[in-house]
Parts: C-alpha cells; sequence; structure tokens
DNA sequence: ACTAATTATGTGTATATGCACTTATTATGG
DNA sequence: CCATAATAAGTGCATATACACATAATTAGT
C-alpha cells in the first residue's frame, strides 16, 4: 500500500487521531473525579503557576486566548479557580481556590495509572522521544519556530 | 526542574497542545480551499474507501460515530459527499461527489508543501517514529488495544 | 410468527476550539 | 494634553468532539 502512505502519514490527522483515542481513555480515568481531560490540565498549569494572568496562562497551554477564557467557565462554576483583577484592572489574575488544590491532588491520583499505560505500553525511551518529537512539532507550527 | 516531569510529560496534554498547534498550521495552509482540517481528513478517508457506510469511515477515523454524523453536515451542505441509503434502508452510504473529488485535488496540493514543513523539519527518521508511536499510543488507548 | 438481541443511525446537551470583531485600559509620541 | 499604538480580555459564530438516550431495521432464538 505504497501509494497511500502520503496520505496515511498526514501529521495533522494523525496527531488529532491520537488525541480524540487518548483523550478519551484519559477521561474515562479521570471520571469519578468529573474533570475532563482539559479542565486537568488547565488545573495543573495553574497549579505549577500558582497566580498568573490569562494571557500567559494560555501561551503556556498553547492555547487560544479566548478558548481559554470559556475553558474557564465550568471550572469557575465548580469552584476550583478565581478569577480576579489584578494589579492593573484589566489583568484577569487566575489561581486555584482550596477545593481547586484539593481536585488536583484527587485527579492526580486517577491521572497516574492512565499515564502509566502509555509510558509502559511504549516503553521509557519511545516515550520519551514521542514528548520530544512533539514538542519539536508544537515549535515547527508556531509563527517563526524552529526554522 | 525534575519534579514537574511528571506532570510536563502527560500523554495527554502533550498530544492536545500538539494537536492544537498543528491544526492551526495546516488550516492556515488548507484555507485557500475553505476545508478544515478534519474535513479535509474525512474527504481523504472517503476518497481511498469509494463508497463506505458511516460506521465503517467512523472505525478507520478512529472518531465517534455521531461525531463524524455531524461533521458530515457542512460537507453536504458544500455539496462534497453524498449520503444515500444503501443496500439496507438503515444504512446510510457515503460517497464523494464530482466536486467533491476536485476539492481533495484541490486541497491535496496545499496539503503538501505543510506536511512537508513537519517531515523536513523532523527529519525523515524521527518524522516516521513519530507516526509510528502514535498508532501505537492509538492501539493502546483502544479497549483491549495492545496489552 | 413473536420476541429479544444486534446493528446503523440520529438528537440533546455540554465541553473544546479558534477566527473576526469589539471593548477597555495602559503606554507612547507629538 | 491628546491622538495613536499596544495590550488584555470578552462575544458572536461555526466547527469538532463524544456521552446518554432514542429510533429504526435486521437477525436470531424459541
Amino acid at each position: 500500500m505504497k501509494q497511500r502512505s502520503a496520505d496515511s502519514a498526514c501529521t495533522c490527522f494523525n496527531l488529532r487521531k491520537a488525541s480524540r483515542a487518548v483523550t478519551q481513555y484519559f477521561e474515562a480515568a479521570l471520571e469519578p473525579s468529573g474533570l475532563k481531560a482539559t479542565q486537568f490540565s488547565v488545573l495543573m498549569v495553574i497549579a505549577n503557576m500558582g497566580t498568573a494572568p490569562m494571557g500567559k496562562v494560555a501561551r503556556v497551554l498553547v492555547m487560544d486566548r479566548t478558548t481559554l477564557s470559556r475553558n474557564l467557565r465550568p471550572l469557575e462554576k465548580m469552584n476550583l479557580i478565581r478569577v480576579r483583577p489584578g494589579d492593573y484592572p484589566r489583568v484577569r489574575e487566575i489561581s486555584l481556590t482550596a477545593p481547586g488544590r484539593r481536585k488536583v491532588e484527587e485527579a492526580r491520583k486517577l491521572w497516574k495509572p492512565a499515564q502509566a499505560r502509555f509510558t509502559e505500553g511504549l516503553g521509557g525511551g519511545p516515550f520519551a522521544a514521542l514528548i520530544k518529537n512533539l514538542n519539536r512539532v508544537v515549535a515547527l507550527a508556531q509563527p517563526g519556530g524552529g526554522d
């Protein structure tokens, strides 16, 4: 099936396909916490950043600013994060609430075996290579990235 | 930053992040065709399958059946695909229209340099490894896959 | 023939995603 | 000071995604 290789090796298709499959796996694992995959990622990044303005969080997530803006809504409704005006009125500072910190720890326990499924299924070497290549791909996709 | 490695190496987060970044890159490239990334992938799969029922197409795409169902709507509105009852009334056969076939060729020309950006940016070896590892990840994520 | 299981698909609802456009605020140049 | 740039964030719209639930048709079991 040589003639199909150019098509079936599409970077975008393969990434989106893997993203769909893995998201479903992780969301099944996280289900008891009530968090979706993206919500867990957003909470983890905020946990690592402490308190940060929306734009900065969006850049770390490599997520559109307006997408993050809307992704924060359910988290705010669940009382897991707090959005407050920062030093300047136009800046919105985001931080975890106490329930948010507890939820992160709860979800991290559910996350661990799901993550192990892939680190062990691929093996340490290939898994590390995968993450490295994903980061290079992100750099290549970004404006002026990795030319 | 050893304490962050377990978090920042999350399979799901890294895949979704790369998926977002690469999708934007390909959609910018495909923009003249008026196709989104997913639409291009769906059309390519249908082009390869000739005529096939929805469920089968969904399995090849590793996409939820109901997601594909809705993804077909804009393609049908654009007159790029045809959805018709098959041998059995309950089966919906999907195939490309003549404009659909032309659109695939048009978009494939736009796709090529975008794809080259990543095959060349990573290098043939690492790129092939990436695709292989993505397929292994998909297998691991699927029920009863690659145990 | 009738009922139960299986198969193929659609709908309701909710989150995710990003572009174009808008609003508000701060910084900069004259 | 005031006009303009630049910065930070929100809204309207369209597509993408999938689970729970509903519908319809075919097949299997009795």
